[in-house]
DNA sequence: ATATTAGTAGAACGATCATTACAAAAACGA
DNA sequence: TCGTTTTTGTAATGATCGTTCTACTAATAT
């Protein structure tokens, strides 16, 4: 056979990410993608066959080695009963640390969504796979922590938790103080039922 | 003197407005602005200076022409007791009306928050600036409703709520149950507080 | 009426975009 | 070592971006 790949494409589609992530997918120019993967243009359309394909490559990625691997312990059988406070309170020490290039540039499927490429249907589609599997981890989370308060309340709080954890991405870029206060807001609300 | 203008300013910018609101600062191209305006190149140009410039006029029209108008019960000297419930009310209502332009494509300001054009520290300024107003409309109307509840409670819930609807607004282009979401909860704490 | 001023129309500019084409180089199996 | 296969480097493509230039038209003031 011929020559092998000589980049490790975890790692390229990782950089890629990071760029897609901070710009956004339509001002993630090729050359920008270029010079943070330190592949030329040739290499890229070899292996991803497109901008569009070197994206779905970074989103699935994003969704294995950060979403995934987060939602971990909601996801459980049997989670810890305080799992969903620990999720929550890390998500917002995140939030703090504003040097953090997590924190600082939000979830890489909710900044899609509000941008241009979200009109593509497959896109959406992602999205919304995201948001059900967010919200069925904070409901097992919150199921646990709360087993003793009826179970309607329990769903209805699992929507506004949803909601806020949402809302706090989709505020980091925006508006952090703002972000913050939605984790704060979730925590409360959990406190008191 | 020469010639006078033959177009209505008010009416070309709201057009613009409407162009910059559903795509985006960057996503508005100038052939979609000529389209919306009727204008040419040339005549948008020699009014506006730039692209950027009919931009910022289409903000300075939706500050004045959207914004305010809905802020004006809640900023009074005195507001009506309910004039918060009654904001926020509006704002849910608004948000069931999928059809309806607000609606589905948010806030113009907190949309331009969250793109590249953000950088520009005289955006980043003025959504700033605009997040005070929210607040402090918001903050006003919570104090006459909640008048036996004690100050920094209320004031507590002032940073709430405000992250509540800047949320909502950001989420209507993501997801727009997460957005009706948002505006239970304000209702709700509220309506507990 | 005439000169002046400004609005209009449309072509043209340079820059950048994503993508493709093609030739040279490199690494594998045999 | 040789043939094959893939990567790589560079150039070129066609489209679109925001902006500018120039000629022309229209309306005002004198």
């Amino acid at each position: 056979m011929g020559r092998t790949q000589t980049f490790d494409t975890g790692e390229v589609v990782r950089a890629a990410r990071g760029v897609f992530w901070k710009h956004g997918y339509e001002a993630a120019s090729v050359p920008a993608l270029e010079a943070a993967t330190g592949l030329r243009r040739s290499s890229i359309y070899n292996a991803f066959g497109s901008k569009r394909g070197l994206f779905d490559a970074a989103v699935a990625s994003y969704l294995d080695e950060i979403v995934r691997p987060r939602l971990e312990p909601l996801k459980a059988e049997l989670p810890a009963p305080n799992a969903i406070l620990d999720y929550l309170h890390g998500l917002r020490t995140g939030l703090e640390q504003a040097g953090s290039f997590t924190s600082a540039n939000g979830c890489l499927l909710i900044n899609t969504a509000g941008a241009p490429i979200a009109d593509d249907a497959t896109v959406r589609d992602t999205v919304a796979a995201y948001r059900a599997e967010l919200r069925e981890a904070i409901g097992n989370g919150l199921r646990r922590h709360l087993a003793d308060v009826p179970a309607d309340q329990v769903e209805r709080l699992t929507e506004t938790c949803t909601a806020l954890v949402v809302a706090a991405y989709a505020l980091t870029r925006v508006d952090n103080a703002s972000a913050l206060s939605s984790i704060d807001t979730a925590l409360d609300l959990i406190d008191r039922a």
